[in-house]
DNA sequence: GCGGAAATCCCGTGATCACGGGATAGCTTT
DNA sequence: AAAGCTATCCCGTGATCACGGGATTTCCGC
């Protein structure tokens, strides 16, 4: 396919905003057109009105949303943008910083978290960043991803010294398998099945199929 | 307690660095001096030095920790210094930009996550960052802390369309109980509690206790 | 090379499970 | 009011499990 020069009427960085305050909407647009290189080229007051726009127009490199908007949360925008233009890089641009909302923009698919609070540059070197493949947050943001990944972290682990064979077994087990389909699979008498789950029983202290492999699942001790 | 002016021979920010190549060691120490209001007050080859420090004396506001260290590891590094001294922030300096690392890294309790390739002043705002309660990365570092993040999320969790005596029946047996002490727990009788089981099995599309509960933790259906 | 741990196999019994059937009562939805 | 779902209860049978016992081989460390 030829390229189109004809199509590149500005090689600005397109920019769209979602922010339902017109008087920041303003001024953040401004903030952005002023920068060599970018164009806040559309803005909308609700997440409705973008992802009409998402529809039908080419979608832009950046989209910088507000999470508190009337109608459809920025969270759920951005699942909702990313569904409709993988390549668009969604900025959170907010005044909330609980854990939740931060966890859950960053699982809908963000691609950064900025304040309102902050000072404007970082909106700019916040998009620009985003722009070079980089994640943009306030620094209390990023400290707080960080404590909740290592709180969600799977811990040391302790494998309570089962060895191979009887790990593969309670694998297997998890799997939802039988005895005897067990035996099967790993070529053993249901006896040696048998008795290698006795051994886990006791390492684990359990005394249910269900409660070992509850453990071994809750525990990470078969993938 | 009163406070002790004597001891206060500068109002500097104590910094640490643990580095076993010593040109840069030197190179790093030096700018991190001529920073205003920062000293590179303590300079280790190994963590096992460094620890030894910190056992025996003020522990540092910040340390700089290298991954590949000879000997004890940087990541194991942090951990150890973490538990000598909680209050000291850990800073990685290093090359390696792989997603094991950072992950480790980080759930070893790393305040940030510097890379060597990068200009040198993204170390020393990088350090200014972490001291007013920041988390400093390098932009592809927070990407991959986001994309890691949201890639452990939780998933939206499909609940089968479990009634609520389902899900409570199916987490007893997730923690191990057998239908008999079940239906005691929940005073049902024992037949109930089988009619319950067995319309979860339909709805999980499992037909074993250990298949069950497997997919209930995995899927996080139970606490 | 000897002891111990791991892995393998076997028997038997009573407890438990899976699942076929069937039933009643209450509550919502239509 | 009939239909549908949920929750509850019951019986019986054959499969499966838990666990008591005992056994052999292989391999690793001391």
């Amino acid at each position: 396919m030829p390229l189109s020069p004809t199509n590149q009427e500005s090689s600005d960085v397109r920019i769209w905003l979602v922010e339902d305050n017109s008087t920041f909407r303003k001024t953040v647009a401004q903030v952005i057109d002023r920068i060599d290189g970018l164009s806040c080229e559309r803005m909308f007051a609700s997440c409705e009105d973008a992802l009409t726009a998402f529809r039908s127009e080419t979608p832009p490199r950046v989209v910088l949303l507000d999470v508190g908007l009337p109608g459809m949360s920025g969270i759920d925008g951005i699942r909702a943008i990313k569904a409709l233009a993988p390549e668009t890089q969604a900025l959170i641009l907010t005044v909330f910083d609980d854990e939740e909302k931060i966890f859950q923009a960053i699982c809908a698919g963000a691609s950064g978290y900025l304040l309102k609070t902050a000072p404007i540059e970082e909106i700019t070197t916040g998009i620009r960043e985003v722009i070079n493949g980089g994640a943009p947050m306030n620094g209390r943001i990023a400290k707080k991803v960080l404590a909740m990944f290592s709180k969600i972290a799977p811990q040391p682990a302790d494998d309570y010294g089962l060895t191979k064979r009887e790990q593969k077994v309670l694998h297997l087990m998890a799997e939802g398998l039988i005895k005897k389909e067990i035996a099967d699979r790993l070529d053993l008498s249901f006896h040696t099945v048998d008795t290698h789950l006795r051994n886990i029983y006791q390492k684990l202290h359990v005394n249910t199929l269900s409660g070992a492999v509850a453990k071994a699942v809750r525990e990470g001790l078969v993938s």
